[in-house]
DNA sequence: GCGCGAAAGTTCAAATCTGAACAACAAGTA
DNA sequence: TACTTGTTGTTCAGATTTGAACTTTCGCGC
């Protein structure tokens, strides 16, 4: 509590802007998302992730970790991507208490068909805009508290 | 539709590695504000552009704006804060629409307490990991995405 | 002065997120 | 084998967010 070490302007403007793009550019994907598909980005980052794992499927807690989300909004978005026939759940042969994410040929349609108009919203408003140096920059900054915050 | 432009690995790693990133902090953030003070994270930035502004007041419309939230979820949080006592409402003498958010003598000791604490997560795990190289260049690349998003 | 499109805030219903509590199972130890 | 500790996924209650509908007020042109 002693001696606060406060953000000198170069670093309050960094942080600044680095929070205010994370939400305008969440808002602006998510609104893509809901128009274009009537999904929510939470649920379109599920099907990227199933579509890429192996054999289209992943452990629920696996998956949670990699979209970001508690286990318990994951259950819940499964739940509703099931009722769209995108996604299958399926029993873990290796642990009973498993379940696996299944992504079913509907869900791999739907991600081809929706993925463009993400993508376009994606570079339109972020990668276009940035040098090569700036995009590598910016993985390098960006997985170093990814990594940190990974514990 | 036709020809798509997918995303080459640097550009992909980039945009993971963002995507990743800015959830990870926002949680960790909310975790330390909800455990150190019982704030959400929206509820602390608005506390911080309350202090920041003239008079310690801003109008709800320009608020929302700058906390990238939705008018309804600020009438919400404002409520909630006023509750708290941290923040009051005012008739704005301009505008007889309008009104004013203001930041009360509470709010301030309160942000003033917590500041320090939520200052600490911001570094550890974002700013003081960064070079003033990628301080710089993470402040000039958000800082289009922002703009182009500010519309 | 009048009317009219635009803006400011609020209210409301619906959807979603989180953490805590829980039940079932795994894995290692005595 | 029986215990113990940790993991997995779900359920539940509570809090929060969003967009749409609505009311009130501005600002302007006529």
């Amino acid at each position: 509590m002693t001696d606060t070490r406060w953000l000198d302007p170069t670093e309050m403007a960094a942080w600044r802007a680095f929070l205010s793009t994370s939400h305008l550019l969440e808002r602006r994907i998510e609104e893509q998302l809901k128009s274009a598909a009537g999904l929510t980005h939470p649920q379109y980052e599920i099907l990227v992730r199933l579509a890429d794992a192996p054999d289209r499927q992943m452990r629920m807690t696996e998956l949670a970790r990699g979209v970001v989300v508690s286990k318990s909004a994951l259950t819940y978005q499964i739940t509703q991507l099931e009722k769209a026939g995108l996604v299958e759940r399926a029993t873990c042969p290796s642990d009973d208490r498993g379940v696996l994410a299944v992504l079913t040929d509907a869900g791999m349609r739907c991600l081809e068909r929706v993925a463009p108009g993400h993508l376009e919203v994606v570079r339109a408003y972020l990668i276009d805009r940035l040098t090569r140096d700036e995009l590598e920059t910016m993985t390098r900054a960006m997985s170093k508290t990814e990594q940190a915050l990974r514990d």
